[in-house]
DNA sequence: CTAATAGTGTCTGTCAGACAATATACC
DNA sequence: GGTATATTGTCTGACAGACACTATTAG
């Protein structure tokens, strides 16, 4: 950005925006697709996403984009760049840079997205991983998989993915699906309560189908976990 | 991306990639910065970088203008994206969106970029951060820091810092600049020996200035550290 | 009561930092 | 020898996982 003037030999580059949508639902770990309906891979699953508008931030687009096309009017939980992903042949039309967010919902109960417009639903991101994608989808969606792993570890971001009041089994739960193994639940309660400012107990309890009711509890300030929650190998003697 | 096609409707937008370039100089954490010759921002300090060709890839493009701008030839050591700054208004002449790369060399010893072409120079990060630079630099300079200083803890980067062969005191200091406190030099050594594949022992000693002289090492296989070399707040008993 | 889930307590191994001790160079 | 740096060793506290134990509900 240091001294070069805008002319046309800097043909320009279009912009767009995709967003890596996760949720827990069915104890698996569920992306947002749709399925592309124009030419070049029509018929493919593709991350939502579009044309960045001229005056909007990043960030908007992405909300806009996950709002157009699946028609979802509820502001994501989380929201974050996951990177930008811009090989000159990664769309076969034009070139295009596509910076990627990732966005965290909890599991809503009653609409399913893209009942309306396009065709939008819930995919398991297993299948998904294994599945042929539209442009650089699959590399996209993976990058924001594993972002989502790791940053279960030292942020608060597991609490994007259950709803405003949750109770231990359900916070576990997240981590348990989006890690793919089990966790120890008294160790797990311990670990998250002694997390300066992770979550706040509320006073209500909620009665499960079987069981000690659980304490119920909320997010609290820190954005950043300390201690983390660590991922760790099992302890072998 | 899903089913919308390429018109005018979308005003192309410029992309720029922009690259913090750190290195460890005279005991301070430096970043290579240039003087703006152009109007907006004429004089102040910017980050090096320029605009996106129609056909290069994101990481040669940063790569390019660190050659273009610098007159620097070496590749870094490290090169990764650090995240892409689109605010609308980021730049006064036109839509742009900058796709910030983080690089990492050792201290050159002799070619102090910048001597030929533009005025590249070497800064003390510190104080460019107590600096105001052109367009949103100080935030892209920010991002870099922060993400070098976590990048430490986890991942092999401190090896990118120093030449191919180096002594754990070379490593140490690297880590000590970089994170603004002392280590304790044999704990130091104890961990990052015990990091699968971090560093890998040479033949050769070095004899430094004074004392006992130093085993030397060159970077192992290791990416990502497992231990990792975290920055603990210090034991308070 | 039994089963199931929530939550607490305890044991033990690992590993961090603090710091002492030893090794080996230059002066 | 004296000093400076490198390297190794030791002690102790924090904390993780493993797992036993208690608490409280539904049926």
């Amino acid at each position: 950005m240091a001294g070069t003037s805008y002319t046309s030999e800097f043909p320009p580059v279009y912009v767009t925006v995709d967003v890596v949508l996760l949720t827990v639902r069915d104890e698996r770990l569920q992306v947002l697709m749709v399925e592309r309906g124009s030419k070049p891979w029509r018929g493919s699953l593709a991350l939502p996403g579009g044309f960045l508008r001229q005056t909007e931030d990043l960030a908007d687009g992405a909300r806009r984009e996950l709002r157009e096309e699946t028609g979802l009017d509820v502001e994501p939980a989380h929201l974050e760049q996951l990177g930008t992903f811009g090989a000159p042949d990664r769309d076969p039309r034009a070139r295009t840079v596509s910076v990627a967010y990732l966005a965290v919902l909890p599991a809503l109960p009653s609409p399913v997205p893209g009942t309306d417009a396009a065709g939008a639903n819930w995919e398991p991101v297993d299948a998904m991983l294994a599945h042929d994608l539209a442009f650089d989808h699959h590399a996209i969606l993976a990058a924001g998989v594993a972002r989502a792993r790791s940053k279960l570890e030292y942020t608060s971001l597991a609490t994007a993915f259950v709803g405003p009041r949750f109770t231990m089994a359900e916070l576990r739960r997240v981590y348990e699906v989006v890690w793919g193994h089990p966790l120890d639940p008294g160790n797990f309660h311990r670990k998250v309560l002694g997390s300066q400012g992770f979550v706040r107990r509320t006073a209500d309890e909620r009665a499960g189908t079987r069981g000690r009711p659980a304490a119920t509890y909320e997010p609290g300030d820190a954005i950043v976990l300390n201690p983390p929650i660590l991922q760790r190998p099992p302890h072998v003697p």
